[in-house]
DNA sequence: AACAAAACTGACTGAGCACTCAGTTGGTTT
DNA sequence: AAACCAACTGAGTGCTCAGTCAGTTTTGTT
């Protein structure tokens, strides 16, 4: 792994586990071994360096569901549904990292300003409010779900599905306890009658 | 209003808009027309003036909640369960600061450390989750909703609303938007059938 | 009026921070 | 071996910030 790379994913970590402004470039050149100046090197400021965490975090996120969709056919779509709420539960679990990230107040802060950030946070939740999407037409159309507004019914099932991932964040509530409810929840929302 | 209450509110106000790190105690005071003195008078130090901000936000949302259930008496408990969501959405346009300090990573962060701030929090989700475990509980009585386990569903009614509220925080999707769609969903997923 | 206590003040301090820059290293080209 | 260059270094810089403190003003009490 390059210097570049480590200095990447490092700050990935330390971005996620204590945002922008409490992490400092000082540790961040301890963690990975290389200066600071080395650093400033690669990422002409920290600001930039955040921004291409992010991208990292996009296409981390878009890659891994790529691949989970790539090898799975589904029996029907509200099937499909379950399944994606499960699979982002799992990817949750076990990509921490990038849902904290997301989760944290700081990428939105500079979305106000910065176009290429807003920008790589809209790919990234519109790369997944689409998949709920195409699982609730298929539905719609294998008749598995009922007459609802497909990209409505996406957003409020993806938006379900995140709360319930943030939530495990806090340590207040074991959302984990919490998963099968949610996908009997989601069916229960959804399902043709 | 005392300075110490000018001092308290525009706290909120300004953690609510910048985040805990991110608030200078400079501007707080050049807000407020109090010297810097007089904070630290008031207040031992910022994590101190952010947990009484919490207190304050803890406070400010269960009044507001009682208030409400006082005044209001439900045809049902399905019934119950669609205004306790309109309400909370309605709250949460209005007092945005409060809704957005909960759902900044700044209070979670001190609660893993601070067992006082921790308990703020439980105190106002719990507050929240109870108030929806009311109305299903009632639903499951008088039968306008099915058998599903209260207390979990309620958890899920919470994180759904709450999740809409955030989203739209983000200026990202318009979740406004949203909210008649949330109350079909919430029904959907609770009528008995 | 005299006094004490509480409220308030703002210049100051020391620590931490992002970022700079003059210089070094090690590999490749001519 | 000379010239070149991208990668790398870390001490140094200027700035911001939370918190302090010695002193002043306001308020309440006798």
């Amino acid at each position: 792994m390059s210097k570049k790379e480590s200095i990447l994913k490092a700050a990935t970590w330390l971005f996620a586990k204590k945002g922008f402004k409490d992490t400092s470039m000082a540790e961040l050149s301890k963690i990975t071994g290389a200066a600071e100046g080395t650093i400033f090197y690669h990422f002409k400021n920290k600001e930039t360096l955040f921004l291409a965490v992010l991208e990292t975090v996009k296409l981390g996120i878009i890659n891994d569901f790529d691949r989970y969709m790539a090898k799975k056919n589904f029996k029907n779509g509200l099937k499909m549904v379950e399944e994606v709420v499960s699979f982002y539960l799992y990817l949750a679990g076990h990509s921490p990292d990038l849902f904290m990230l997301l989760h944290r107040h700081d990428a939105y802060e500079l979305a106000e300003a910065n176009p290429v950030c807003r920008e790589y946070l809209e790919d990234t939740y519109n790369g997944l409010v689409n998949i709920f999407e195409k699982a609730v037409n298929l539905g719609r159309k294998d008749g598995s779900i009922g007459p609802v507004p497909a990209r409505k019914t996406a957003l409020i099932l993806f938006t379900l599905t995140d709360g319930l991932v943030r939530f495990n964040s806090y340590n207040l509530y074991n959302a984990g306890a919490l998963s099968s409810e949610l996908i009997a929840c989601c069916r229960r929302m959804l399902v043709n009658v």
